[in-house]
DNA sequence: GCGCGGATTATC
DNA sequence: ATAATCCGCGCC
């Protein structure tokens, strides 16, 4: 693999993970410096989508790595993943907030509300901003013309300015931040998304 | 088929 | 704190 993005793909997911943060997306005229990013294991990990086996909706997740992961959720959100690993082992990377470093009238999109440092901050936001929905799961990256573009950082982001903690949303063992340390962003970045521990069931 | 609940967000 | 709003998936 001659393509160094491939080859960092293909590492192990906590290792690609908080090598993602000051990555650049870029897609329908939008870039988004990443922040804030989870990292999902296959199988094993209770948190992750793949915990129950391939089904429809995340059989991109065992793909290649360099694929995209594009779920819908709450009826209404959709959130990307990058896959990484081996073919197989549904391991991926949860985009879950960024900074809006170009074509921030084009990311707005109409939510006339939202400061532009929010346009990408969570994980469905961040998925609006870009353009990217149904259509953009199971893509893949590292094919010429894909259309969307991920740029790792020229410098790495210094790693006493990663942060890891528990994942946001997740429900059970996998929300679990002394098991699961897994969500990882940048210290101080006010594009982080505010962290909400995951609601515990309603009853009824 | 039925029913539950979700890797979230905007708003009361 | 809770509604919004589809639909995937497990189970009958």
């Amino acid at each position: 693999m001659s393509d160094p993005l491939a080859g960092l793909l293909a590492r192990p997911v906590l290792e690609v993970a908080p090598r993602l943060l000051g990555a650049t997306v870029t897609h329908d005229g939008v870039t988004v410096r990443l922040t804030e990013v989870e990292a999902y294991a296959g199988a094993d990990d209770p948190g992750s989508h793949a915990h129950r086996g391939r089904t429809p909706r995340n059989a991109a997740m065992f793909g290649p790595a360099g694929r995209l992961y594009v779920y819908f959720t709450y009826g209404m959100h959709f959130c990307a993943n990058v896959v990484t690993g081996a073919e197989g082992e549904a391991a991926a990377v949860l985009l879950r907030a960024g900074e809006v470093v170009d074509g921030q009238e084009r990311a707005r999109r109409g939510r006339d509300r939202l400061a532009a440092r929010d346009l990408a901050r969570g994980p469905a936001r961040l998925t609006v901003a870009l353009g990217l929905g149904r259509g953009h799961d199971g893509l893949d990256l590292l094919a010429p013309g894909a259309g969307v573009t991920l740029t790792p950082p020229a410098v790495p982001v210094d790693t006493t300015a990663v942060r890891a903690g528990p994942r946001v949303g997740v429900r059970g063992p996998g929300g679990d931040g002394d098991r699961f340390p897994w969500r990882f962003h940048v210290a101080g970045d006010a594009t982080v998304s505010a962290y909400r521990p995951a609601a515990p069931r309603r009853r009824s």
